[in-house]
RNA sequence: GCCGCCAUCGUCUAGUGGUUAGGACACGAGGUUUUCAACCUUGUAACAGGGGUUCGAUUCCCCUUGGCGGUACCA
């Protein structure tokens, strides 16, 4: 795909895009119909309806029930020529059956009378998926079809028309579907989202390639976190599970998150840069997006969360002066606590102004002044972020700079003061 | 209905003819902690049921049950 979203041709076996292939399937289909295997189809699809509501009231199994399978080739010609519209179905064998391994189930055998004449060629001359697949296939050297479950029962169908060709069919590979909290095949119709979605969201691709891969794949020891590399290294498909996955969010989470912990901090702020730049925080160059970044990075799940938590350093900070004050101490305290705190941090030199550097200084003035939790620390979080659950208050100082930090302090002092 | 696939903790799974059935997520408890996270310790929790085969089956076979998928001029 290009910029512009549109699919540009890459490989050698072009053209890829279907309308673009439609005279080589129409050579294919002709050859078939030619040798026999393969036949014009003028039911209409009210016929076909009517048929199929029969069989169902009869619980007989449904299908075509061969009206045209042997109208005589010259016929058929003769009736196109007329102007009839028609399909071109396949000629499924009668008797037998279609074995075939696959490489995740092992032995499939389906019987060939149950098997219907699949549509292969559309009335507007476009060919189904069966006959493209197949077709496709061939022509551009598919070594292994791997593909979900939910393809299993037409394989006999696209193994028949790979013999009828006269081509080598490729090894199948029938991976199990993942499937919803309600143990349904994945799709939007049941209000699933796509991948695309979780992107949006903020999770990160390696963490949701990570566990999709680990959804019917195990290295068999316990190991759990992999990179895409190391995934291709050790895949086999003989480890692949053939129970379908349930697509459980909790355990995305908890590898998105070990995922986020283990970025660099300049590969954090290029992941969030475009989050950023939405909530109109990317050119403000008063703080270090490194530091403000990994304010937050161990408590959240995503990097949209991880933007949203930041907020607190960029806005001006609204919130309730009793939140303030710590659950064992007073107003009072919490007011002359954090008045001393103002008036202590203003003589520490910018120099110093880091979260080692507060820590040490702050906690000896804490000590030497019998001031702690209740009177210092709950406050001057609050006061420096605004909420009752943040990161940690000489974090934020160091962040947010002497200050504005400081700014912050007088801030919340005078809130005190007014209730 | 018919055809097919599947079946170990709630979830993802490891595992073997004889194991205290292991791990991870989630959950519970304790610890650490100025809050929330994180972190450490620890706990609860599974071989769907019934028949075989076998000295012995979670493991091999059959049946049942259950779940899912397919049954289109969709893919």
């Amino acid at each position: 795909m290009n910029k512009t979203g549109k699919i540009t041709q890459v490989g050698k076996n072009g053209p890829y895009i279907q309308s673009e292939r439609l005279k080589i399937y129409h050579k294919h289909v002709d050859k078939l119909v030619k040798d026999g295997y393969a036949y014009h189809c003028f039911c209409s699809k009210q016929r076909l309806e009517e048929l199929r509501q029969i069989q169902e009231a009869n619980k007989q199994t449904t299908g075509y029930d061969g009206t045209c399978r042997d109208i005589p080739l010259a016929e058929a010609r003769k009736r196109v020529a007329a102007g009839e519209s028609y399909v071109i179905r396949m000629k499924m064998p009668k008797t037998g059956t279609t074995k075939f391994t696959d490489l995740v189930r092992g032995e499939v055998e389906f019987t060939n009378e149950l098997i219907d004449d699949q549509v292969i060629l559309k009335t507007d001359g476009f060919p189904t998926y069966h006959l493209a697949v197949v077709v496709d296939d061939h022509l551009m050297g598919i070594t292994h079809a791997i593909r979900a479950e939910e393809w299993l029962p037409s394989t006999p169908k696209h193994i028949e028309l790979y013999k009828m060709f006269g081509w080598k069919s490729p090894e199948f590979a029938h991976l199990s579907l993942l499937v919803n909290e309600q143990r349904q095949k994945l799709s939007k119709r049941h209000g699933d989202v796509s991948v695309q979605d979780f992107i949006d969201k903020g999770y990160l691709p390696e963490a949701m390639i990570n566990f999709i891969a680990f959804l019917g794949w195990n290295p068999g020891d316990e190991r759990e976190l992999f990179s895409l590399d190391e995934l291709i290294k050790e895949f086999d498909f003989s480890k692949i599970s053939k129970a379908a996955g349930v697509f459980n969010l909790e355990k995305l989470n908890w590898f998105n998150r070990e995922y986020l912990k283990r970025l660099s901090d300049d590969d954090l702020v290029e992941r969030c840069k475009l989050l950023l730049m939405e909530h109109g925080q990317w050119n403000t160059r008063q703080y270090d997006m490194k530091k403000v970044l990994n304010l937050e990075k161990e408590r959240v799940i995503t990097l949209r969360e991880l933007v949203e938590a930041v907020g607190f350093v960029f806005e001006e900070i609204s919130y309730d002066a009793e939140i303030l004050v710590w659950k064992k101490s007073t107003k009072e305290e919490a007011k002359d606590g954090l008045g001393k705190l103002a008036d202590y941090l203003n003589k520490i030199s910018v120099r110093d102004w880091t979260k080692a550097g507060l820590e040490s200084k702050v906690g000896e003035w804490m000590q030497k002044n019998s001031l702690g939790i209740g009177n210092v620390m709950w406050p001057m979080r609050v006061a420096l972020s605004g909420q009752k659950n943040s990161p940690g208050p000489y974090e934020i100082a160091e962040v947010l700079g002497k200050e504005e930090a400081l700014k912050r302090l007088r801030t919340a002092i005078v809130k005190l003061l007014n209730c």
